[in-house]
DNA sequence: CGACAACTTATTGTATACAAATACCATTCG
DNA sequence: CGAATGGTATTTGTATACAATAAGTTGTCG
């Protein structure tokens, strides 16, 4: 998408990420505008793409504020993430190649790297468990599953940013990738 | 939504499941404009829209086009919905109210009725099939489930229409509501 | 003939002005 | 005092003009 409708969607989802905005607050079309420092025009195409994506929901009447997610929201997504990805993994399990295959065990191995270093690098880490999941769906070859998933794994960003990274579960996630 | 944005969405979507705009072909803001009778303005919003829903994708520089359905895609559309019917109905079981379930019943009744009338009224028989489906959904208590669910039942539209209604199935149909 | 570059056309992206709808507030009436 | 009503301000929707980008086309040179 073009430059000035992608910053204004990167900004205001920021902003919401970051609680700028906050939760439940109205936003107004003209004023995301002039943060975004572009007119209406871009940021109303970010505000279809966010609703769409739940960061942002409409009232009745077409006034648009920023999502506040309760507890059950998250429960929601977290079930629906696990069994999407589920869905995924077996669709990918029939249908990958040798080559993806491959690529799969070189990133788990770069993510026990990162554990087995003196000092665990949690970004590294994150990194290859990115690219190892992003193979899972590449090879269940569904481009629907791909956009649900995305839209339930982005979602709770919020929350993960406070999220544990002990070494324990760092350990446990590498075994469950082999 | 508003109106005219509103006009353009049916309006394209009806063009694109009568097989009025080809599948595969390019489909330009302005002609589609002038076809609903709209300026550009709410055809791009019904596009965004309908791209979300995969009726129309767009390449890379970002021209749209009306998407063509493969088989394997149907089937995809299929197996996600089945996983996310027995998913919602999972949740709906466990937060059924009384009065829900009632209805249910009363529509599941009805649909018996359409089907042991001399002549099957399939009209009512789907209707209350709809009915009786809305309300798992309604149960199931999750936003992002039931648009991830309106997302694949809506799609195989265009080959619905050529579906078989016979009395076993009607049956079969009943049968399992109950 | 084929590749490449300059130019021309087609198409989408953005800004802006204005129209329509909705919310907000004050005032009046029961 | 509370509900209904009218008018005003706020906010979103649409049309349109223009800018930017991508595609297609022609012409030149090797």
């Amino acid at each position: 998408m073009s430059r000035a409708s992608d910053r204004a969607y990167d900004h205001i989802r920021s902003m919401i990420l970051s609680g700028e905005l906050q939760s439940g607050s109205q936003i107004r079309e003209e004023a995301l505008a002039e943060l975004c420092g572009v007119s209406r025009t871009p940021v109303r195409d970010a505000l279809r793409r966010l609703e769409a994506e739940m960061f942002v929901r409409r009232n009745e009447s077409q006034r648009s504020f920023v999502a506040d997610w309760s507890l059950d929201d998250l429960e929601d997504a977290f079930q629906l993430r696990a069994m999407l990805e589920a869905h995924a993994a077996k669709r990918a399990a029939v249908r990958i190649s040798r080559d993806q295959l491959a690529r799969m065990r070189g990133h788990n191995a770069h993510l026990k790297q990162a554990i087995d270093a003196s000092r665990p690098d949690v970004p590294k880490f994150l990194d290859n468990n990115r690219l190892f999941h992003s193979i899972i769906l590449e090879a269940a070859a569904s481009e629907r599953l791909a956009s649900m998933l995305l839209q339930v794994t982005e979602q709770p960003v919020v929350l993960r940013t406070a999220r544990q990274y002990d070494l324990e579960n760092l350990r446990r996630s590498h075994h469950e990738h082999d």
